[in-house]
DNA sequence: CAATAGTTGTTATTTTATTAACAATTCTTC
DNA sequence: GAAGAATTGTTAATAAAATAACAACTATTG
């Protein structure tokens, strides 16, 4: 019996690295605030040395979009913006449903940047009496079992999970079996869904290991 | 003049892997969870399956925690979770101090589980007069004025950004100036620091561009 | 208007990370 | 107590990502 090899996890689907879609958004930023200040255009040797990286991969994930430079002048920054945006799908507004309006999740609700970047929150839902029925902002907060219904109102196709780490699994099934087909898991909990669910784990235990590791050399 | 390559940004300090580091976490989260289950050994093809990633991937990076698992049985989880604390450094309680204590600053403060990750937030600093002077939890909040005074008397080697976008620069050069040595950056904004410096940028935006780039094919 | 230097964009090389192969170990069963 | 199966741990091969090298282009300067 083979035990070892046997998983795909690599999902193969686009042909644009992972590392580079992680690296847009930074760079978008950036050139938002070169916009700011009234730059109009930017070499990717400035691009390096402000995320401290080298110039060669800056050209490699832009050349990713399409986007065009200039000889001698580099490239612009509204077309900049306006590519990556385009690129990375941040133009389209993407209905989410959230389970868990506690701590985060009420962050994320009141957090008006996600908005620029293609997410829309539409719906919190939770267990606890107290938070069902209130409103985080201008999102309507409902007892989970609304949901079945909402799905069907309001399409959306990705559930955000900042619910308590033990509820995670269970969230991620309900979701799942009322037509979620990607999951942001705030939650450090590992969770199962089927292959052709897309998930994304947003864990801060990482940066956090990251750090004190680098600190203590 | 050489205008590419000339970028170091490697730490090259331990010989861990970064991804390796990046893993632990979540390896550790579901040990515990394991644990609660009374469950007191796993093999590295439970893991393996529960992450859905290849099983020699979980040996390797285990073994880089220097613990030992045994043929036929798998590893003890108890053993699993001391060694994988005590490598990531999550049993020493470094102070850390927050700047901008608004919606996820808060929610930071509010989080729990941190201080079981080896992180304590002993004080916010804001400059909103709404906010200076209350407490969240049982931290302070005090005036961005009075962070030299207090990072001589709570000795803190950690930073957190989470003000707005535009005041992570000034905010960055502030904590340098008064002796911060790692700095977690909640902010989207590429910040510039000296090279001792550490710095973990956490941006929701990468992941959501992951997100929606599997989403839509 | 020729020379220069900054710059893009592509191809080649090197480094890093992941996956595969396999030898060694040891529990379990007959 | 021998045989078989599951498992670790290491070494080898492959794949992926980052870096280097370089050719082509074009604003700027003398
Ligand atoms: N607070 C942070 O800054 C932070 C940061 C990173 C990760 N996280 C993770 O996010 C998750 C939430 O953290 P938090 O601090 O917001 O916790 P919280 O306790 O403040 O909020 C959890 C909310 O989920 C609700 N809930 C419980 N069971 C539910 C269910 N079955 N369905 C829907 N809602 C349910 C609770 O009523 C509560 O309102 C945790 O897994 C935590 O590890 C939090
Ligand atoms: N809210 C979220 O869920 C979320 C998620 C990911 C990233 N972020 C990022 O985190 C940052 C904060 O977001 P937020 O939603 O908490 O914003 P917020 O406006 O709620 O909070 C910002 C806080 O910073 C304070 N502040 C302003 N200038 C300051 C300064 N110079 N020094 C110290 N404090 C200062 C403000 O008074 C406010 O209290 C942003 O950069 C945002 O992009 C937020």
């Amino acid at each position: 019996m083979k035990v070892r090899g046997n998983n795909n996890h690599k999902s193969m689907g686009g042909q644009v690295p992972e590392p580079t879609l992680r690296r847009l958004p930074g760079y978008l930023s950036y050139f938002k605030s070169l916009k700011i200040n009234g730059i109009e255009h930017v070499s990717s040797s400035q691009i390096a040395s402000t995320f401290n990286m080298d110039a060669t991969l800056v050209t490699k994930d832009l050349s990713h979009t399409g986007i065009k430079g200039r000889t001698k002048i580099g490239y612009n920054v509204d077309k900049l913006i306006e590519t990556i945006i385009v690129f990375l799908d941040f133009n389209t507004h993407e209905n989410a449903f959230l389970f868990g309006v506690g701590n985060l999740g009420k962050a994320l609700i009141n957090y008006d940047g996600l908005k620029h970047y293609g997410l829309k929150i539409v719906a919190g839902f939770d267990v606890d009496p107290r938070v069902i029925n209130t409103s985080v902002k201008d999102v309507k907060v409902y007892g989970v079992d609304d949901f079945r219904d909402l799905s069907r109102k309001i399409p959306a196709r990705i559930g955000i999970i900042t619910t308590p780490d033990g509820k995670a699994q269970e969230t991620a099934d309900y979701m799942v079996a009322w037509g979620i087909k990607a999951i942001w898991n705030f939650t450090p909990q590992s969770i199962k869904v089927p292959d052709n669910i897309v998930v994304e784990n947003t864990s801060i235990y990482s940066d956090l290991a990251v750090i004190l590791n680098k600190l203590n050399k």
